[in-house]
DNA sequence: AAAGATGTCAACCGCGCCTGG
DNA sequence: TCCAGGCGCGGTTGACATCTT
């Protein structure tokens, strides 16, 4: 049962005219009482519909169609990993980006590191995908917050049994030395923070890497140049780095964990594809 | 050139918090 | 103190664009 309102109520996309109207009330009420639009009849949206609206698409200074830059993948990558999903928040970090901004971007790189393990995915997984990649979200979240009392999973997780990244990706093993926990463990900027999430990624997606590959080469010199005191560590964020303030340099690039990728070689997740499974008789 | 795979973006939904009555 | 409405946020979905085979 619909009232003769709820039926007014328009979805989808916006038209030029409705953001017009939205803008003109926005110059004049300021951004706020969003609700008030639909009361008065200005627009048949939702308060919400058009707060969004104005948020993602009709705000001063957005950065609309504008990719983001190696500055900002770092900016997201390290905030994710300190506070997590507060895409509002780690939005605040970047001018001109929403929260939907954020959270798109991180989206597609989930996607993206999820497809480089399953190379041949087919239309399976583009069907499951999508909340797929928010489950293993919540699994690595999950996963973090079990592994706060310093204890490290040896195996795959029964917690997360049930999901994608569990059966195919909860492949944890110790790392070696000097690549092992306890140097990650070191680099957390909260001490029960014991790997953040883009960390416990990075190891879910690759856990064999450090174990069987030699460290990708970056250009100029051996691949792992030290740029603090530290020992070369492979996360936290741009992976090669030990924390914010050092980050490597592709060229004029800043090191994102995607060019991390370009430069493995290409045949090298064959490998990782044919890896038995700890779960496997 | 066509079909399928992948990437990007816009918008909706549901939940929870805040605030005022 | 309780409740309802407004709002913000994170998650999710679907459409369209682009790339790959």
């Amino acid at each position: 049962m619909h009232t003769s309102q709820e039926q007014m109520i328009k979805k989808g996309p916006w038209t030029a005219e409705e953001d017009a109207i939205l803008l003109n009330f926005v110059q004049k009420n300021g951004p706020r009482e969003w609700s008030s639009i639909r009361s008065n009849n200005l627009l048949p949206r939702t308060g919400k519909s058009c707060r969004l609206r104005w948020v993602n698409k009709l705000r001063p200074n957005l950065k609309i169609g504008c990719k983001f830059s190696a500055e900002e993948e770092r900016v997201v990558l390290d905030l994710q990993a300190t506070i997590g999903n507060k895409w509002a928040k780690i939005a605040t970090h970047l001018p001109g980006r929403t929260d939907n901004d954020v959270k798109n971007f991180w989206s597609s790189r989930l996607k993206k590191l999820a497809r480089t393990k399953h190379s041949s995915p087919g239309r399976e997984l583009k069907n499951k995908g999508k909340s797929l990649v928010a489950q293993e979200t919540q699994n690595i979240s999950d996963y973090k917050n079990n592994t706060s009392n310093d204890q490290v999973p040896e195996g795959p997780s029964s917690q997360c049994s049930q999901s994608y990244c569990s059966s195919e990706m909860l492949n944890i093993v110790p790392l070696p030395d000097p690549m092992n926990l306890s140097s990650l463990r070191s680099l957390g900027t909260d001490e029960t923070n014991l790997i953040s999430s883009t960390e416990s990624q990075f190891l879910l997606e690759f856990p064999e890497i450090p174990q069987q590959l030699e460290l990708p080469l970056l250009p100029g010199n051996n691949g792992m140049e030290l740029i603090g005191d530290d020992e070369p560590l492979l996360m936290n964020g741009s992976l090669f780095s030990e924390g914010p303030k050092d980050y490597k340099y592709y060229g004029d690039e800043l090191a994102t964990p995607d060019c991390f990728l370009d430069d493995f070689p290409d045949d090298m997740f064959d490998y990782i594809e044919t890896m038995p499974s700890p779960s496997a008789p």
